[in-house]
RNA sequence: GGGCGAUUAGCUCAGUUGGUUAGAGCACCUGCCUUACAAGCAGGGGGUCGUAGGUUCGAGUCCUACAUCGCCCACCA
């Protein structure tokens, strides 16, 4: 029998073992269709908070509804561990830089410190329940990913796909690594506008350009006009004498030059922001960079080499007054682009590096997005608007340390790239030789490896390709092509889901799921994130796991809505602790009703057990419908109203003749035994994917039907209880009515009624009839007197016994 | 500046093809120890559904405009 009162942490830890020692979320290949969910792989860099919790729980409910369906559901679970954010923690960890440590060693560090993160997530998600098959669990990191991912580079390069360029990028100097478009963040900031005094070289004139950046002044190629600009115009054509540097540079004209900004001319240097590489490259500007990696004035230029850039804006702009070429300076605030990964303002660079083609192709990404189904269906827009914003191919160079070596090297000679082998994979060549001894293009034998490795994206979009075992004699290509389902929250469908479909498109010209699931954040305060720099993440989740229980926590994140920022709050927590204390004792009485019970076919159900059979199956049908959608906070919404219904109305209903089958009769007990049977049973697989500790420990105890609820198959009911369900309202309500006058007086709901004197249509008169046993039991009534009206009801007398 | 979403009770949120008195939890008030549950039960107060128009026999729900908030993107000379 169950404990009198449940106790959670007992309970948790019992059935967590059980699922594991019996290998209860096991993936094999079997009959059954497969349903297979690109889990997003968390990037275990410490930060572990809530948030985490509620996005990953959702998708794992999906995984559990899909099992019940009869799917044989393909749920890994994988870590990315390689790339900047890794770095940055291991840098932030020993308070120092990666160079000063050395490559080998700063890999290391990496490797142990990513290990020791990914062990305690593991350990997290295990305890909230996740139900992955964690045989299937990848690192993108580990040997095998690094193979896919170099080998999803050749077949790109082979395809034509990927490219090596120099060619100016965006550069992260605090980082000093080239980034991609995907890792900007905006942050607005105080700057001024500095209003600088030209010479027009021809006439003598003068004119003003404001800028922000007068540090870029030695990188000046030219100064652009709208040839529009009914007051500028005149200087197109004419010489820009450049003050302080004393260069002359052509003046020419462009439509983009916005005559109301500033003083309507602009300076173009290379590179100071997008619009200058698009005119360096549409007017064959010469380049003229003037920034070291690490983000200092190069030392060639007089008077401002090896200035930090700020230093040199100070300077330059001090320079400027002294010459008299500052005419004004006005305050501006301006949102710039930063890094993600450390805010730091990016800049430009000039580099050799390797790009994902995606600018020839972003009808192609659009179509793929058309075909995929996505939940809410207005995050595509999210994903339209990016692809069509898109300025850049991918950048996937970066010039750090730990993450996917690029399997290319360079011949000395004639600088022809020598991919690795397929077969060979994975390499690293800075230790690996290629396996050709001369050039193919000019017969040289010396080649230099190359040293950058791979942006952490460029690998975690491979996630279907590890899921997939791509390239391995025993992938599983046929089932995983595409994957059923995508999930992730709303913050990354600019960068995982789209360069996963970047990815998909070009090995297979194909989509790599068929469904995206976008998850909403959990704010630590309505419209603040959670994040640690604010130190706002309430509670530590281990911590709130042995507060309140796993399935408590689950609660949470069973109840927000797809692609909605949900509030953290406490009172969700309570409220889960109270449903799942309410689940607990309502399985208690049914269990004690149940003891001489055994299933069997049985269709002479009483009247209200029919009237609770039909708003259950009503139930049924809208949660079957919201989580086909994947909406699980909404099936529990729903699921969570009618249980309530179920205890508060149906079970005191049915438990006088449950208690007393001599009062009233066998078969009417039978009735209610099917009808607690069936119905509580159906509740706890449906709370199985929200709850799977208690819902477990219940199962075991009343049913056992099979090793394990979760492995039990979902079955839709089938009756015709419409009538009932409409009459059964009305009765409720009349049984609302006369509680209500108990509780006006004062007085027990066990209170005798000792005449009750109702108006009924025929319909519910007949209704009535059918169930007034209980009706009489549930409200105490020694004398009923019905007469009949048109109307629906009308109750005309109560009398209480009241001593 | 463009796009998307939100705006419903004091608070947190449901309300899926437009349909009778707009729902739940928390909080508040009043009762009730009722053979599952006092971590409970019964009942109650509290809402001009952001504003203004429109479509309709009928609008929280559809349309238009506006406001406020949030997010994404752009602007960054």
């Amino acid at each position: 029998m169950l404990e009198k009162k449940y106790n959670a942490k007992d309970v948790e830890t019992k059935w967590l073992k059980y699922w594991q020692d019996n290998n209860i979320y096991e993936f094999t290949l079997d009959e059954r269709e497969v349903f297979s969910i690109d889990t997003p792989p968390p990037y275990a860099n410490g930060k572990i908070h809530i948030g985490h919790i509620f996005s990953y729980s959702q998708t794992e409910m999906i995984a559990r509804y899909k099992r019940l369906k009869g799917y044989n559901v393909f749920y890994p679970f994988g870590f990315d561990d390689n790339g900047l954010p890794s770095e940055r923690l291991v840098e932030k960890e020993l308070g120092k830089r990666a160079s000063e440590i050395g490559r080998e060693e700063f890999n290391r560090l990496c490797y142990e410190t990513t290990d020791k993160y990914e062990n305690e997530y593991k350990d997290l998600f295990s305890k909230m329940g996740v139900s992955a098959d964690w045989k299937l669990t990848y690192k993108t990191i580990s040997p095998q990913s690094i193979k896919i991912s170099q080998a999803s580079f050749i077949d790109l390069v082979n395809k034509k796909k990927a490219y090596e360029a120099i060619s100016p990028a965006l550069w992260c100097a605090e980082c000093g690594t080239s980034i991609a478009q995907a890792e900007l963040e905006t942050k607005t900031v105080d700057a001024l506008f500095n209003y600088l005094k030209f010479k027009v070289k021809e006439t003598g004139d003068s004119f003003l350009i404001a800028t922000t950046r007068p540090e870029l002044l030695p990188a000046i190629v030219c100064v652009f006009v709208n040839p529009q600009d009914d007051v500028n115009a005149s200087l197109i054509g004419k010489t820009a004498l450049i003050p302080i540097i004393n260069v002359e540079v052509p003046i020419l004209s462009d439509d983009k030059v916005d005559k109301d900004k500033g003083t309507g001319i602009v300076m173009c240097c290379t590179f100071g922001d997008q619009t200058d590489i698009e005119w360096w490259k549409k007017y064959k500007l010469p380049l003229n960079h003037i920034l070291t990696s690490d983000g200092r004035i190069k030392d060639e230029i007089k008077d401002y080499g090896g200035l930090r850039i700020k230093a040199a804006r100070k300077k330059i702009l001090e320079d400027l007054e002294l010459g008299g070429y500052l005419d004004s300076q006005k305050p501006l605030t301006h949102e710039v682009q930063v890094h993600e990964r450390c805010g730091t303002e990016v800049e430009y660079s000039v580099l050799k590096q390797w790009f994902i083609d995606i600018m020839n192709y972003k009808e192609d990404f659009l179509k793929i997005g058309s075909d995929i189904k996505w939940r809410p269906e207005y995050m595509k827009t999210r994903y339209d608007e990016w692809v069509n914003t898109l300025a850049w191919d991918w950048c996937i160079s970066r010039q750090r340390y730990f993450g996917v070596p690029f399997p290319v090297w360079y011949c000395e000679n004639c600088g022809e790239v020598i991919l690795a082998d397929i077969k060979d994979l994975p390499v690293n060549p800075l230790i690996d030789v290629p396996n050709i001894k001369n050039c193919p293009n000019c017969g040289a034998d010396k080649f230099t490896p190359e040293k950058d490795v791979m942006d952490t994206w460029a690998t975690s979009s491979v996630t279907p390709l590890i899921n997939m075992r791509y390239g391995d004699a025993n992938n599983l290509e046929h089932l995983l092509k595409p994957m059923s389902l995508r999930t992730n929250a709303h913050d990354i469908i600019r960068t995982w889901d789209f360069y996963t479909i970047v990815k998909s498109f070009h090995h297979f010209n194909e989509k790599p799921w068929n469904d995206v699931m976008i998850s909403g954040f959990v704010m630590a305060a309505k419209g603040e994130k959670i994040s640690k720099s604010k130190n706002n993440s309430k509670n530590d989740p281990f911590e709130l796991i042995k507060t309140y229980s796993a399935d408590v926590i689950r609660y949470l994140a069973g109840s927000g809505r797809l692609g909605t920022d949900m509030t953290y709050s406490e009172e969700t927590f309570e409220r889960g602790k109270k449903l799942i204390n309410k689940i607990y004792n309502a399985s208690k009485f049914v269990q004690m009703h149940l003891t001489d019970y055994h299933d069997q076919e049985f269709t002479d159900f009483e009247f209200f057990d029919k009237w609770i059979l039909g708003l259950y199956q009503e139930m049924e049908t809208s949660f079957t419908k919201y989580l086909d959608e994947y909406e699980v906070g909404l099936g529990l919404n729903v699921l969570e109203k009618f249980f309530w219904n179920f205890c508060d109305n149906y079970l005191e209903i049915v438990k006088h003749r449950l208690y007393r089958p001599e009062e009233f009769g066998d078969n009417a007990r039978l009735s209610g035994q099917k009808t607690i049977y069936i119905i509580l049973y159906k509740l706890l697989q449906k709370f199985s994917i929200y709850f799977p500790f208690i819902t477990e420990e219940i199962f075991q105890e009343i049913y056992h039907t099979k090793s394990s609820i979760h492995l039990t198959l979902l079955e839709e009911i089938n009756y015709n209880f419409k009538e009932e369900i409409t009459l059964g309202s009305s009765l409720l309500e009349i049984i609302s009515i006369v509680r209500g006058a108990k509780t006006d007086a004062f007085t027990s709901l066990k209170t005798e009624v000792r005449n009750l004197d109702l108006s009924l249509s025929p319909k519910l008169k007949d209704a009535l009839n059918k169930g007034v046993a209980d009706f009489k039991a549930t409200l105490f009534i020694t004398n009923l007197n019905i007469t009949e009206i048109v109307e629906k009801f009308a109750v005309t007398k109560i009398d209480l016994k009241i001593e």
